[in-house]
DNA sequence: TCTTGTCCTGTTACAAGGTAACAGTTAAGC
DNA sequence: GCTTAACTGTTACCTTGTAACAGGACAAGA
């Protein structure tokens, strides 16, 4: 498993995401799910910002790729790739990451830079502490649990808010 | 301060919304800030629902009281509630609700039942355990942290998904 | 009292994010 | 090969959120 922080400092990134994409194809594989060009090209391009990109954003560089396309392109790839756990929604930004440890569905905890919107994916300790027995005495069945904590990241401290 | 289930129980709730509305008005009133008539407006509708509302759902009661109202009647509100720590923004359902215990601006941790909208706000450990751990070793700086479960209420368990 | 700056409101017009629905195409399974 | 299920292309639309500017309330000081 990669270290958590490792969006927040150099590091060789072509390897990175050529690691994380043939991961994720085998990962396709064993599961016997249908990586098809669109979403590889997809999920290629996330791993290659290795930052939290729009969905528009993502279409423009679609186009840049010579077709035209349409919104429900960006979305369809990205609920295949959220919903077996190739990337992450980040609620708080309306965008997508991603995840450098592809694996079955996952939730996990993220640290958002707002200024640079990198995002750093951390495992998440399961029922996290507290919120657990609040669900548990409240009879709340958690399904699924968001965590985004918005700050600085190192390299973007230090100057203006 | 109220029990943090307390939106998924039978209560009396008109006497729970009043006295959350005085609590606003006192806090305003020692803090200087203005709680306009639109404001509280928006904060007693928030109050009366007890669950987590879109900002155009409270434009419409906004409307029904007579008056036109644009969206950023409601946003100007919204922000104002939200940065005085008397309402909450929900990312994963990019919706609103009434804090149950208003103080300075801070954090929470919700329940949120995706069948039927209601919210329960629960105290957060600050910085929680691995989280916190992983964002020193990053050298990253938290400034406000997002925690949403996402489950079903008591009440909406049991029946179809 | 008048003046001035600050904060709040009303309104227009639009940007950004997201989806329903349908027609056409590809690929898997028999 | 034929059938069926899954994927793609496209149109058109809905929801959420904001920039920008003009006008009004209000307090503080001259
Ligand atoms: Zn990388
Ligand atoms: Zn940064
Ligand atoms: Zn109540
Ligand atoms: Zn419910």
């Amino acid at each position: 498993m990669p270290s958590p922080d490792l969006a927040f400092r150099a590091h060789d990134h072509a390897r990175c995401a050529a690691s994380a994409l043939h991961a994720a194809q085998t990962l396709c594989a064993a599961r016997n799910l249908r990586l098809t060009p669109a979403r590889a090209r997809v999920l290629e391009i996330l791993l290659e910002a290795h930052r939290a990109l729009g969905a528009y954003e993502i279409l423009e560089r679609l186009r840049e790729d010579g077709q035209p396309a349409q919104p429900p392109v960006a979305y369809r790839a990205l609920n295949f790739l959220c919903e077996n756990g190739l990337a992450h929604r980040i609620e708080r930004l309306n965008a997508f990451v991603a995840c450098v440890d592809p694996q079955a569905e996952h939730d996990a905890a993220f640290l958002i830079c707002r200024r640079c919107d990198r995002v750093a994916e951390s495992p998440r300790d399961q029922d996290a502490g507290h919120l657990g027995a609040a669900a548990a005495d409240a009879g709340f069945a958690i399904e699924r649990t968001v965590v985004e904590a918005l700050g600085l990241c190192p390299d973007c401290q230090g100057g203006q808010p």
